[in-house]
DNA sequence: CTGTTAGCGCCTTCAG
DNA sequence: CTGAAGGCGCTAACAG
């Protein structure tokens, strides 16, 4: 592969006006930029970026770390990092963290290494080591967001772009409540997951508001997967006293839950009625249509982006956190109790 | 942030020790070894990624493009790329073409810089410029391989990985047409992507197999989405003459016709039976649970790595398909045909 | 086993 | 507006 020594000696120009070519070319006459351009096509010349980032010091990469791809409610998310990134000329890595098995140090790491300019956080991740006092050392925090409402504690006080989690399970709670529903269950992921915590806080919150006994089989473990959702169900239904409402902590449990509710013979909403967290495109399509709290993803994904663009380039860091609506989109999974 | 230098000289030996603790560690004497540990703690030195891959001339990045996130199939192949790709010790990029917007040269002139050192095209990129020939010049062709079948005819000849797509749509179709049913159209995305020219080749040969009329409304423009297979369901549903079986190019459109025909008062598969392809996590959960043909997305992931990093080590290259096995998954979405 | 040395390709002063 | 020259941090010969 040609490099810009070629390109320089078949234009008969330095090599220095070759690289203007690609930076300044408004500082290079036009005719020289004439030859240099010949040159370029003759040669077949793209300019190495491994040479150009390490000259540069600078990547133009980040890395979004998520617990799954192909989760509906992340790709969204992406979708608005993207449409950023491609403006301010980033690429994006990806790193999968299954769930939520991969350290944290080994994504800070990444950039520590100069293999990414800086870190958006989908999800938690953990342990979260502290990277402000890497190997003792005042190493600086790498430019990160953390996108979404589901961070854990110690990553609280970073940027971060999220709903306000607490507040949307009230909301659903409440509503749930307002339809005369009196047993309701939480099914939720793991609660050592900070989503999970946030969306108990709401939960608990509407149901000592309104009065109402926490049903005791709230604590539930597992991750936010359909086959968690039907898993913790089926206990949930073979329990003596079954709720008349179960208020997921997210869609795909409340799909899985559906699923299970109408095994068993029982009629969602006739029954049990079912609400979801996110508003996956599944979610209208499902059968009932699924009555969930919708996050703004793109929106969130845009903001991130811009966020971590902000702290790269060394702008002001705020550290606050940007709180994004809610809504509450009522489908057919959701009906008045009957009692 | 320090560098091999302020290491060597804490440590008291030359740049190239301390390079060779990292890569070649077993060639230092052990008192050796533990004094450059040292002095890098000291320092909280960490390896500048971009000056060795600049050396090297090696990234170890490669690029995946896919049609969209959060589609669940690509993220199953995702996942076995990923489980190889850790174990060689590359990072993915990820390239989302928003349903094929992205012109391939841009995506292969990131190999042509250096940014990447190979690149997966799960689903089909246009227009896929012949980069072997690229501006007019012997270029070689970046370290390719297409996974799952949906590739444009102009990537034919390529290092690929994929089902039988012409076998499994074939099998589909000769599986409804065995529950005795002979108005069966095909909801496919938009013909001009491959996926759906090989599909539609398979219902077609299996209906002409069984000498069937061939559905004339069976050309379809659009994506492989939810909405998509609404929009064309209601159209078909319209029809003076309904079909009595519905063989949709993937398990979104399948879901999306589903919902479609139970708004329109009709059973699924009382009156229509509806088949899919891909086998998603929603397809089980479906109501009714969806018969479907899936793909062993992990195993075309973790292939199509394997063949990449070949490609990238210079071995020999195959240009041959790897074929993988496909499999028709029946559940309660079809059901004989009432005649 | 370890040190010396010479770049990798590019960008960026500094001169002119 | 353009050329000359140095060096980013690392690794890979080549010596010893």
């Amino acid at each position: 592969m040609s490099s810009i020594k070629e390109v320089a000696k078949r234009a008969g120009v330095s090599t220095a006006t070759v690289s203007r070519f690609f930076n300044t070319p408004e500082q290079l006459r036009e005719s020289t930029q004439e030859k240099v351009k010949q040159a370029i096509e003759q040669t077949g010349y793209s300019v190495n970026a491994l040479a150009r980032n390490f000259r540069r010091g600078k990547t133009n990469l980040i890395i979004v770390v998520l617990p799954a791809l192909g989760v509906p409610y992340f790709a969204s998310v992406m979708r608005g990092i993207e449409s950023v990134a491609k403006a301010k000329g980033y690429s994006i890595m990806i790193k999968d963290t299954q769930f939520n098995t991969v350290p944290f140090n080994q994504v800070s790491d990444m950039f520590f290494s100069r293999q990414a300019d800086g870190i958006i956080l989908l999800g938690s991740i953990s342990p979260y080591q502290d990277v402000v006092s890497r190997n003792g050392h005042t190493n600086s925090l790498p430019p990160l967001v953390v996108s979404c409402e589901n961070a854990s504690p110690d990553l609280a006080g970073l940027p971060s772009v999220r709903i306000d989690g607490i507040k949307a399970a009230f909301d659903a709670t409440n509503y749930l409540i307002s339809l005369g529903h009196r047993k309701i269950a939480f099914i939720s992921g793991s609660l050592s997951q900070a989503v999970s915590g946030e969306r108990e806080a709401g939960y608990s919150k509407a149901m000592k508001q309104a009065k109402l006994a926490i049903h005791e089989d709230l604590i539930t473990d597992g991750h936010l997967t359909i086959e968690d959702g039907r898993r913790i169900t089926r206990r949930l239904l073979n329990q003596p006293s079954r709720p008349t409402a179960l208020l997921c902590a997210n869609d795909e449990m409340a799909l899985g839950a559906m699923h299970e509710i109408k095994l068993a013979g029982l009629s969602v909403p006739g029954d049990i009625s079912v609400i979801g967290f996110d508003d996956i495109r599944y979610a209208e399509i499902s059968d009932p249509p699924l009555t969930t709290i919708a996050q703004p993803g793109e929106e969130i994904g845009e903001k991130s982006m811009y966020k971590l663009c902000n702290i790269i380039d060394g702008q002001a860091i705020d550290n606050k956190t940007d709180v994004v609506e809610h809504q509450l989109i009522i489908r057919s999974s959701t009906a008045p109790a009957v009692l």
